[in-house]
DNA sequence: TTTAAAAATGTAAACGCTTACATTTATGTA
DNA sequence: TACATAAATGTAAGCGTTTACATTTTTAAA
């Protein structure tokens, strides 16, 4: 005899496997198997399982099935902000992907300090993440070693680093910065100005920031020490750097910025007090965010692989817990687009005129 | 005597409430209390207790808890699109103030699609959220359905309507666009274009089109059918929209853009085919994006208070997890901005002199 | 003191699943 | 047909907490 048969009325308790396996009159290790499996139980009984599971409108219970099977098909990640969409694309690819494994993820932001981020990470953990994915790889050490110790799979994003020994799916920061800045270089530039990211804590920014001052070196072409700016990712504050570099007296023909939106604030400054760009100053920018090959003139960037990145990760993380091999480093390849706001400098003084 | 003792070494089967109680010589009950609220136990026990945490590097288990308590302490938010910073200081201001109450945030994306929305909601209440935070009021009625029938606290956002039923934190998008309108008709446009966000299934454009065109009809003011599009939320197709509408025989001398976004697509657009804004054509937007400001010409726009309702959704839905009685329908405000993108129009013709 | 009430603690039963192992049933082979 | 083997199913023991209830200890009042 029926115990009670309600539908879903309201506050109806849930309905549990139990349920469905009486319904079915089968045990709930076999209603169980089918859920995960469905090619593991007979036909006849597959029909009546799922006749059942529709009836009851069962959905199992994930905390209960975390519990039991040790694994909460959850994956967690950290970006340091959800406020521009540098990282919008990645984190999107990467969710479709782990989405269509089943898994779920969650977002959590640290603002750019590894304190947070490691306090947010621990948060993630006590969820039962099954794998994290982090942004770049300057990390808090204890972060570090509680994903080892607890052997949680990660990988860190937007960094290429084999020697750090971390699992990493991203690009060489330095490479690129170089490059560009070659680029600068090749079409007859000398005098540079750098708006760079805070370096502090941000592998990232750091690597550009070398590879620019590396690769002058290795050209043997100067820059002074207040050509050099750190700044947080904003337009406004970018404007305020861009406007001193613009009033110095020995002004560059060149404005390398680590990343786009630090690019539209130099850009919007000059826009904004006169100064044409490209023909007064060129300005660089990093990302190519969807925005970047609208504005005028058309930022001159490095596009940077994104989604492809998301889904790397996602590939390499459920790799790790099905336990296949995966390669732990993967570079990918970042592109330099050259658009209008780069060309070559404009001489200031005109040339001796020979007779 | 002591069965086991090893320290965080590798693969180290994770410490559970057993071996706290085990090491600090008291019961599970009790070290489950002290965990949720230290003053129910006593000093000295207190003490052991914290010991033999730090100790062992215990961490509660979500799940478990999850399951013996059922509530999961995890809140679920789901947006049409990571993709660019409208919701993004909502988001993370919503985060922020669930995070302080221990609720963690499980963030996933519809695509603008209620059907995905749906979707990813079945996918969070699986995972056991407590609540769940949605954008607008346009949701699969089988979502609903569900949320009701599961008596799963939700909350609207990015709208408000009381007539709804559904408990929402918002603003009034038809009377905002209205406002704004009525500042163009105030400073003396007759003739409007308007690009507005893709009404099908997202209220806020529709509410915000319906207020222009409501508005523009109360004053007499007639707009053709082609002056009207809808488009998705991306500078390019919008830049595409812009262009037609100015290369109409009869242009509009103002163009009302459903959010920021579009209206930078239509301003670069008339930057890129060199037409001055304002004196030939007022663009507005809609969100007042961190952008926005600094655009040449700033743009003219609505400012939606994200932040204020990100932590008003946060605090509704902790209200009624916590059983408390909080008001079912919150209003915010959004101020027009007006700045330099807007401007009266400039007469065409001539006025014919008198002598 | 004694005693009742309050506070602290312990015991053990859930919570809703998964899964190792035992058992039953089907399949193929000799 | 009998038998070995493979496939399907069932049984029941966890998984790591919380929490109702029972018990013990403390506190305060008489």
């Amino acid at each position: 005899m029926p115990k009670r048969k309600r539908l879903q009325n309201n506050h109806a308790p849930a309905p549990t496997l139990h349920d469905v396996a009486e319904l079915a009159e089968v045990s709930t290790a076999t209603v169980s198997r089918y859920l995960s499996n469905a090619d593991l139980v007979r036909e006849e009984r597959r029909n009546r399982i799922r006749t059942a599971v529709e009836k009851l409108g069962y959905i199992p219970h994930g905390a209960a099935q975390a519990l039991a099977s040790q694994r909460s098909r959850t994956i967690g990640v950290i970006v340091p902000t959800l406020d521009n969409a540098i990282f919008a694309k990645g984190i999107q690819a990467f969710q479709e992907h782990l989405q269509n494994a089943g898994y779920t993820l969650f977002i959590a932001s640290s603002d750019y300090s590894p304190d947070e981020e490691r306090t947010q990470a621990e948060r993630l953990i006590l969820r039962g993440v099954d794998g994290m994915m982090l942004i770049g790889q300057d990390h808090h050490p204890r972060l570090y070693e509680r994903l080892l110790a607890s052997n949680l799979p990660f990988v860190n994003t937007w960094s290429f680093d084999p020697d750090s020994g971390h699992p990493c799916v991203g690009f060489d920061n330095f490479d690129a910065a170089s490059r560009q800045i070659k680029y600068l270089i090749d079409i007859g530039h000398r005098k540079f100005g750098v708006i760079s990211g805070i370096t502090r804590d941000n592998d990232r920014a750091r690597d550009r920031l070398s590879g620019i001052l590396e690769t002058l070196s290795d050209h043997n072409i100067d820059i002074a020490r207040d050509m050099i700016h750190e700044c947080e990712y904003s337009v406004s504050a970018s404007r305020q750097i861009m406007k001193r570099l613009m009033a110095a007296k020995d002004r560059p023909t060149a404005v390398v910025c680590g990343n786009d939106v630090l690019a539209y604030g130099a850009m919007l400054e000059c826009q904004a007090t006169g100064i044409n760009v490209p023909k007064t100053v060129s300005v660089t920018g990093f990302d190519d965010l969807p925005l970047s090959k609208h504005i005028q003139p058309p930022l001159t960037t490095m596009q940077v692989p994104s989604e492809e990145m998301g889904r790397a990760a996602a590939d390499y993380l459920l790799a790790r817990l099905n336990d296949e091999t995966v390669p732990e480093y993967t570079e990918l390849e970042v592109n330099l687009v050259v658009r209008g706001s780069t060309a070559p400098p404009t001489k200031v003084k005109p040339i001796i005129k020979t007779i």
